[in-house]
DNA sequence: AGGAAATATCTTTCCAGTTAACTAAATGGG
DNA sequence: CCCATTTAGTTAACTGGAAAGATATTTCCT
């Protein structure tokens, strides 16, 4: 097999950022109960702190996972609380953190959102590339995260070093 | 082969999230004459440029292609224009567009950076992915793409009926 | 030709997110 | 035990990009 051209390099990258910047907005047409702002990580929040036992998490693991930088996900807490889908509560084991935490309507706004992004998924994602095809892209995509991972913690030791 | 769950669907497309968060600024060390902002897609205007005949195109159409609001490019091609790197010029047959053309330094710029950016892209995507999973990848993206686009133009079409 | 609609750019305004400075709390080495 | 370092979260200043409106030019329709 031939090797890949510079131009087939720039192309193929090229194509994976359109291919998610086209996507994204499909997946997440219909929801929208938050206005017509909140375009961006409020989603992948809702997501996390479903699946988290008693739908709370602390903010710094939060902010990590999303990567958002610790002042952005205040801000982002902030709105999501004013709006009544989050509050904070403080941990008593160590009082420097404080978990963001799903209310009852917080809870429901993840099910419904959770329920139309799956659908809007299989539209939009699984039909084109089959169920193999995901699998494969969903690999490939595993690897290029663990290398980019690798990489910047291997540059991470060296700089403080 | 069993079909994919919710989870594993939600998973999936988070791990593209990450795979291009984390990647891309990998891609671009080095890489950065323009001082520490310039974060976006000015590279992406470059490489066009570089490959349009006399180094130009209309702004129109490169906002277009780099999904930025006409407001959004004004602001690129200011900064672009001020660090001496594109020029603006009339289109005398059509009074209404103005290309963004490279300077010579720009030409110089471009040179530079698409060399370093495909050397950091042989390191951080081929190099995981291997020639065939690459182009295996770059197609899925493609297919992604082509999906996307196909469903924003027919709602487009059925929203102007 | 004349007017309506479309196109291209610029301007203004707004907002999300980054960085940096700061406080509070916990941790670890001497 | 104490001080230095680290970590969690908030705040303020700044910036990139989006949305909407304004202006100028072209094109299309009659």
């Amino acid at each position: 097999m031939r090797a890949p051209t510079d131009d087939e390099l720039i192309t193929a990258w090229g194509l994976l950022h359109e291919a998610l910047r086209d996507t994204e907005p499909l997946l997440l047409r219909g929801i929208d109960p938050c206005g017509k702002d909140m375009s961006g990580p409020w989603f992948e929040v809702l997501i996390r702190l479903q699946r988290s036992p008693e739908h709370r998490l602390p903010m710094s693991r939060l902010a990590r996972e999303v990567s958002l930088s610790s002042g952005g996900f205040t801000k982002l807490a902030d709105r999501l609380e004013h709006r009544g889908y989050l509050r904070r509560e403080h941990c008593p084991e160590d009082r420097r953190v404080t978990y963001a935490a799903l209310t009852d309507d917080g809870i429901a706004l993840a099910e419904q959102a959770r329920a139309k992004h799956v659908a809007l998924l299989r539209e939009h994602v699984l039909a084109p590339l089959g169920d193999d095809g995901l699998r494969a892209f969903a690999d490939a995509a595993r690897l290029l995260r663990d290398e980019a991972r690798a990489s910047a913690d291997a540059e991470r030791g060296a700089a403080a070093r």
